[in-house]
DNA sequence: TCATTACACTTAGCGTAGCTAACTAATAAC
DNA sequence: GTTATTAGTTAGCTACGCTAAGTGTAATGA
């Protein structure tokens, strides 16, 4: 079913290229911004990404977090052996399917990992309480929207 | 984090840091999904974002090209010795003060610029259409947010 | 004038992250 | 009991951030 519209009456229909453009140029730019948040906790974007992925998620196997994060196996293992090393995490072999690593959050990963959000989207968040609500909803709105888009669902 | 319906009048305000965390989120994973269509035309994010500036703001020194991007300068100088490589920009000593380099797009790079943000942009664009006007026109006005923020800007 | 300072850019080298190809080890299928 | 499939790793490539140090040009000032 469709949702309900926030559309201003008698606007014209934006062209699909342009606001495609738009958005891409704004993540862009808003990325670059958040990076220069990082060093400040020592969690990368992307150790940030899986770790949410394994905190939120509950334990998960090599292969599922590599869907999640939509990046290729060797990728994440060279991701999750820095972050283990760290004690970010640790791995257990699956006592069923002995191919199989589950992957577990260690209280300190749980810990670094709400500081690092909290850290890097602090910046952003500062600057959106200055907006009005009503421009906060909208931006929740796009962010679902766009989720949605990036990950190839055709709809909510 | 749970989930939130469109801004509707009376709907409780939402919370900065989670429509902080959610648009931060959407932005790393949209780019992410857009990035896989870029070694089809063999112009990275980082050489499509350079070349927009040198393509669409005319002849820029190099000092000034790092300022727009974001970046060092030997990031810069690294990414243009590639592109010039490639044939896709010159490098022209200024003559008044020679420290300073011009950098100018070639016929060759404005077309490939043009070619590649299509491309990039095509997938997120064919997704877009799929779209109601409003909810287009609702992620114009994000990405106008977002930029404004992005760039630090204190905004209206 | 000539030594010093400032500026624009480059070089060297490090770290992180993406990838593919090729490997090991375990399980499933015939 | 082979053979195929699956899960994850290793090796090695590219790209793109960074800092520190180097080169060459311009500006300054004793």
């Amino acid at each position: 079913m469709t949702r309900r519209s926030t559309a201003v009456p008698g606007a014209p229909r934006p062209d699909p290229p342009v606001v495609a453009d738009r958005v891409h140029s704004a993540a862009i730019h808003l990325l670059r911004r958040l990076r220069k948040q990082d060093e400040a906790i020592g969690l990368t974007a992307a150790r940030m990404s899986a770790l949410s992925v394994v905190v939120f998620g509950g334990p998960v196997t090599i292969g599922r977090l590599a869907e999640a994060e939509q990046v290729r196996g060797p990728t994440i293992t060279r991701l999750l052996a820095g972050m283990e090393r760290d004690g970010l995490l640790k791995r257990t072999r699956d006592t069923g399917d002995r191919r199989v690593i589950w992957i577990k959050a260690t209280p300190k990963g749980s810990r670094l990992l709400q500081e690092g959000r909290r850290r890097r989207i602090a910046a952003l968040a500062a600057e959106l309480s200055g907006l009005e609500p009503a421009d906060l909803a909208l931006l929740a709105r796009a962010a679902e929207l766009i989720e949605r888009i990036a990950r190839g669902a055709p709809g909510p």
